[in-house]
DNA sequence: ACCAGCTCCTGCTTGC
DNA sequence: TGCAAGCAGGAGCTGG
């Protein structure tokens, strides 16, 4: 899935087709995802007016006039396609005039959103490990969904303090305890790898030796890898595509994530990037210069 | 309370 | 070429 620099990518993709628009109609061409979809979920969607369209970890969040959220994760193989009436096309291509009716009624297209902008919104997720729900906006963060879920990553509140005091007294590896949203929110397996070999710290590490100055080297590191990550526009390996279904192109620049058996490229590394599984979850890394 | 392991689902890749 | 096993970016639940 889509970690934190997608779901980012996705949240900028939506903003001129949702925010301050209204929603015309919402459709669902099944019960549920992970979890049902809730009552009355289109009828509670339709003519709504989108206030704002925001992100918390790995959710996109859209304010309505009524009061509510619609709040929807991408799971592993989520997105979201926009399909615009009168997109301009390259010179030479043709100006399309509609949206051609089968938008949106693939297989897996599960929820299709028709807004004024004008455009389609179609969710499509074949692994069908995302969700959408209405929450009443004044209650999120005490929705069992938001309430654990520890500081963004990206703003000031995620420091080497904090950072410190979520990891003390952890047995668990490093590893494992960023992919634990309710020690910082938005990481997922990949740029957990990218974060720690920019850090130097082993995956392996225990998580309570991190605290103090290992932290102070961590805290940068993950902000600037999600920041490289989310300038690019994300990463594509399988299943993710901005909403222009387009591709990310971050994953050129993993360092380590799926490089198993390459040279390390850290400055004067002569290590080798080796591949091992912490809690079901493959991890890449260079044994030589991560410590 | 914490932590490792399992599970949901489908599709792509890999290896025999 | 065909087929089955293995693997995938998440995260909630179970049981030790």
């Amino acid at each position: 899935m889509p970690e934190l620099p997608e779901v980012e990518t996705v949240r900028r993709g939506l903003l001129p087709v949702l925010e301050g628009h209204h929603i015309v109609s919402a459709k669902t061409r099944r019960g549920n995802l992970r979890i049902p979809f809730p009552p009355r979920f289109a009828e509670r969607l339709k003519g709504r007016t989108v206030q704002h369209l925001r992100r918390r970890a790995k959710y996109l969040v859209a304010d309505l006039d009524s009061g509510e959220s619609l709040i929807v994760h991408l799971g592993m193989s989520g997105r979201m396609t926009i399909y615009r009436k009168g997109k301009v096309f390259m010179p030479g291509e043709f100006e399309q005039d509609t949206i051609a009716a089968e938008e949106g009624h693939g297989l897996h297209d599960h929820v299709i959103f028709e807004t004024d902008a004008p455009a389609r919104i179609v969710f499509t997720d074949h692994r069908r490990f995302g969700l959408m729900t209405l929450l009443k906006t004044d209650e999120l963060d005490a929705d069992k969904l938001f309430k654990d879920i520890g500081p963004e990553p990206l703003g000031n509140a995620f420091s080497e303090p904090v950072l410190s005091a979520a990891l003390k007294g952890k047995k668990t590896s490093i590893k494992a305890a960023l992919l634990d949203q309710r020690v910082v929110a938005g990481l997922g397996n990949i740029y957990v790898c990218e974060a720690l070999f920019r850090a130097h710290i082993s995956p392996k590490r225990k998580a309570s030796t991190i605290a103090g100055k290992r932290a102070e080297v961590l805290v940068p590191a993950i902000k600037r890898v999600l920041g490289d990550a989310i300038e690019a526009g994300g990463s594509t390996l399988r299943d993710y595509a901005k909403t222009d279904g387009s591709l990310g192109y971050f994953q050129h620049r993993f360092s380590v994530y799926d490089r198993e058996g390459e040279p390390c490229p850290a400055k004067g590394c002569k290590g080798t990037i080796k591949r091992l599984v912490q809690a079901g979850r493959s991890t890449f890394f260079c044994p030589a210069c991560q410590k």
